[in-house]
DNA sequence: TGATCGATGCTCT
DNA sequence: GAGCATCGATCAA
């Protein structure tokens, strides 16, 4: 498992650093567990596209503000859920979004929990709607509001080591998706994914 | 495979 | 009251 201490790094090095562990949720119904292999970063008052923008810590980011390595979950357009990693010093409001994740454990459970009906095993198109997008992984891992702030050093939502780190040439990046609003922070490369891997959310 | 569009409710103005 | 760090259904090819 990631101790906390390897939290504590300066963002886009977290970012790259996040590629290739895996996310581990031991939950009532069963274990899941996926591979990063996509992120975006978001950088506070530096970027327009950060929720934290504003400096203002409120009760929706109040984490992102916090000590690195919690869990900063917001809900979006009235039914999606999406999971960051909180980024930066006590203080400081950045976060690591989980753009998409490699199914590795627990593929029937994510199935269900996604509402997909298909015999097991999956394709693997079937097995890439699992978990190719913010919350299409969020509902996959079982995660809602209740783990908001969850310290992921910590079972039961945690982060291991996996394979990481992958090697720098592996990664590619680009601007991240959806944040057209956010005039120049609109084109900052602050995406990252894993090049030769199926399950990111875009190339 | 890709483009378009509606759903849905919270957050912040 | 406007807009949103998205997704699935639908339609065309």
């Amino acid at each position: 498992m990631l101790s906390q201490s390897f939290f504590n790094q300066e963002t886009e090095a977290l970012a790259y650093a996040l590629l290739g562990t895996v996310l581990v949720h031991d939950s009532p119904n069963g274990v899941t567990a996926g591979k990063i292999v996509e992120v975006e970063m978001y950088r506070g008052v530096l970027d327009r596209a950060a929720h934290s923008f504003r400096g203002i810590p409120t009760s929706r980011t109040h984490v992102m503000f916090g000590p690195p390595g919690y869990a900063y979950i917001y809900f979006i357009y009235g039914m999606h859920y999406c999971l960051n990693v909180v980024a930066a010093a006590d203080g400081v409001g950045e976060a690591i979004l989980l753009r998409a994740l490699e199914p590795l454990a627990g593929i029937e459970l994510m199935a269900r929990r996604r509402r997909q009906t298909h015999p097991y095993p999956p394709r693997i198109s079937e097995m890439k709607r699992l978990t190719n997008g913010p919350a299409k992984l969020a509902q996959a891992m079982g995660i809602t509001r209740e783990q908001y702030g969850w310290p992921l050093f910590n079972p039961p939502l945690s982060l291991y080591q996996g394979q990481s780190p992958v090697p720098r040439l592996s990664v590619a990046q680009g601007p991240r998706i959806n944040v057209q609003y956010a005039k120049e922070a609109a084109a900052y490369e602050w995406r990252f994914w894993l090049k030769d891997n199926t399950f990111v959310s875009r190339r």
